[in-house]
DNA sequence: ACAATAGTGTCTGTGAGACAGTATCGA
DNA sequence: TCGATACTGTCTCACAGACACTATTGT
């Protein structure tokens, strides 16, 4: 219960009280943006090439540094807007990265964040401003088709998996399909996720209750029109 | 496709090459540590007092600052050694928090780590080494009867939720109990992360199949033993 | 015998899985 | 009419919820 004095370990150090620079560098931070959406019936991935050392030529993902006076979420959008030219689609914060060798010039640390847009939504702005970034097939990133710049194959392998996950259990996937939707439009989505086929009527019975219908359908195809639907409140996923 | 030159603006900046310490200065990043444990039946935590300004009196998160040439996981291993006094508990990285005015002297950002330790394990060395370290009933911090220092009030809220979440689908509440445990006592801890009671048959049910039984029973009690049970095969929680 | 807690058997409802059937479009 | 996809009905089974019952200890 005593006063510690300037002779205790770092054990007993208080946090916050004696911040020393020389022995706690400071560090420089960034985010990194995991930019999901389906496209073309698989789950793609926007990445930017890079054009000088380190790592010249190899894809990374798109990122930005903290300001000082910039949160995370405030550089996470950011980010989005600046590379993506992206504004108010959906992300959550990930995962920080803080291995020693991440950067091979210095120390960085990387907060990473799971954004998802449909892509009828991303397709207006390609390529007009941003014109290195493109949409990279997430299997090619996995199975090594593809070399990634700095740990960003090991970002994306996690990413991928807590996406996978979460669409069990939260209502995450809606964020990759518009406002309006159709139901057999929702299931693929769910199943490139889950990466595995669903029953169309055991799939619309677990939807049915989040939707409502609209009086709006598919047409010019060459088989029954599919009704549109909107989603009935969008739940909080984050944190969960 | 060709190379910006210096006259780009941010948008066509890419990441990590263009790094300006004036623009981008570096911060300080801390790790801070959420230690839940259950005792006398009440989720705890183990705080701090804080015997310096600010928040001078009130009650902290054990936390540390990350060092130069250590991982986030090394430094949140360090801090769990440090400041709690113990070892190979379970712990998980939670959240990064990087609001501009967490600390009103300088821009730290934080990155939390949930841990999870069984009372026993934590009683060892309670009252030793780690004098300052206390453990505070989170109900109390969470309706204001404790005030604590900083955001950690808002980070607690957060894990909490998590922690919360995370029994619903993950083996996480194994580790707030010993590695043999009863499973009343299983249940208990359940019943404590969930805030509601649960049926003895269905919760058996539920977990049977997870678990080994072993020849030992409780004793000494004025009713029938209650068998020990292990683990059968501890499955990662993290990422999920 | 009794209090107290450990542990089991069983009914019910819900929801996922599987699959067969019907509906509605363009060609 | 036919191919193609949208949509529905229904059976089964696994599992959670609810509750009543039996088992085993110390006093």
């Amino acid at each position: 219960m005593k006063k510690s004095n300037r002779e205790t370990t770092q054990t007993e150090q208080h946090f916050l009280q004696e911040y020393d620079p020389q022995q706690f560098p400071p560090v420089a931070v960034a985010v990194d943006l995991l930019v999901f959406t389906i496209d073309e019936g698989v789950l793609k991935l926007l990445m930017v090439r890079r054009e000088e050392m380190p790592f010249q030529g190899m894809l990374a993902l798109p990122g930005v540094f903290v300001g000082i006076h910039e949160t995370l979420d405030q550089a996470a959008a950011r980010g989005i807007r600046e590379e993506a030219g992206l504004e108010n689609i959906y992300f959550e914060q990930l995962y920080t990265w803080g291995g020693l060798e991440r950067d091979p010039r210095m120390r960085i640390i990387s907060v990473s964040y799971l954004a998802l847009v449909p892509v009828e939504k991303l397709s207006i702005t390609a390529g007009s401003r941003v014109s290195e970034a493109m949409l990279i097939p997430v299997e090619d990133v996995l199975n090594g088709t593809i070399d990634t710049a700095f740990d960003h194959g090991a970002i994306i392998s996690y990413a991928r998996q807590r996406l996978k996950n979460k669409v069990e259990y939260t209502q995450i996937a809606f964020e990759l399909v518009p406002t309006e939707f159709t139901l057999p439009h929702l299931q693929k989505v769910y199943e490139i996720l889950l990466e595995k086929p669903l029953y169309k009527a055991n799939f619309r019975k677990k939807i049915m209750p989040m939707v409502e219908e609209i009086d709006k359908f598919t047409a010019g195809d060459a088989h029954r029109p599919s009704r549109y639907y909107i989603l009935k409140q969008r739940k909080n996923h984050k944190n969960k």
